[in-house]
DNA sequence: AACACGTGGGC
DNA sequence: TGCCCAAGTGT
């Protein structure tokens, strides 16, 4: 009798441990999954599961989101935070119905052309919805991963070719067994093997695992520098989304004014949020959420 | 490669 | 209070 791998014991430890998560269960769409994980870029589950449930609830489909205002978009967002990523989920809708007849591709290359698809959720999509072999790695598996097989305290600041080659030789060789694997050490990485207080005493790698064999290194030196928001354009450019998400149609220039004191941060702010396509100018001195409303009149 | 990009909860 | 974080992506 051999061993159990880790991805066998991870695995196991997950069918009696996994959260019920609504995006895991049975029959939910590849579009639904799409969805929540890119709900899920930097955003805590539990934010997320009412936005996703509202979310798939008025747009079951791409096709029905793609033919949404990204205004009705970013007001459904919420407050999940990154709310370009709305817009960007909306273009990817429009994609998926053009390019793909509205049904969510299956292959990786294709995912990848997606808007608001990267690495991550590219392979995401492929495992855990259509049970594909990919090493699925975010930061959590990236620290699981290191942690288990390398004995260091953590991953790193960003994802590395390294870490796809690593993960990709803890899977097991059968697609869905590796696709279920893939959630499996992405949620103990988010349950278990935390970033700031492990909980190795209920593991089931702990026997195995490099890091707690070398007494659990601290990690060396700042992991990296803290992202500071007061008085940021970032603080700014959630004042005035604030303010036009609350207000159906355009609010002159005059309302936003109020809301940030610094008239140079503040058009900053504006001009960036114009750019990525949550607002647009509706004549020289009004502005509204992207598409709320009917066309703006052409400027003669 | 380093930065920008939101938000709210925990300590 | 203020710092840190939480299933990344795009430039």
């Amino acid at each position: 009798m051999n061993e159990p791998t880790f991805a066998g014991r991870v695995s196991r430890w997950y069918e009696q441990n996994a959260r019920d998560l609504p995006w895991r269960r049975p029959d939910v769409s590849a579009w639904a999954i799409l969805v929540s994980e890119v709900m899920l870029q930097q955003t805590p589950v539990a934010r997320v599961v009412p936005v996703w449930q509202a979310w798939l609830g008025r747009w079951p489909t791409p096709a029905a989101l793609a033919e949404e205002s990204p205004a009705e978009a970013i007001r459904m967002w919420g407050r999940l935070g990154y709310p370009r990523r709305a817009v960007r989920l909306r273009e990817c809708a429009v994609a998926v119905v053009q390019r793909h007849g509205g049904t969510v591709p299956d292959r990786l290359e294709q995912l990848l052309a997606l808007p608001g698809v990267g690495t991550y959720t590219a392979r995401a999509v492929a495992a855990f919805a259509y049970g594909q072999r990919h090493p699925v790695v975010d930061t959590n598996v990236r620290r699981v991963v290191c942690r288990a097989v390398a004995g260091e305290p953590d991953g790193g600041p960003a994802t590395r070719p390294a870490d796809l080659v690593a993960t990709e030789e803890l899977l097991p060789a059968e697609p869905s067994a590796a696709a279920l694997a893939s959630a499996a050490i992405m949620e103990l990485g988010a349950v278990i093997c935390t970033a700031r207080s492990p909980r190795c005493d209920a593991c089931p790698v702990e026997t195995i695992c490099a890091w707690r064999a070398s007494g659990q290194v601290a990690p060396v030196g700042p992991t990296r520098r803290p992202q500071r928001y007061a008085g940021t354009d970032r603080q700014v450019r959630g004042l005035l989304l604030g303010l036009l998400r609350e207000t159906s149609g355009p609010v002159p220039q005059q309302r936003l004014d109020q809301v940030w004191a610094d008239d140079v941060q503040r058009a900053r702010a504006l001009a960036g949020l114009v750019t990525d396509g949550l607002v647009e100018p509706i004549g020289e001195t009004w502005f509204r959420l992207a598409g709320d409303g009917p066309p703006a009149p052409l400027a003669s």
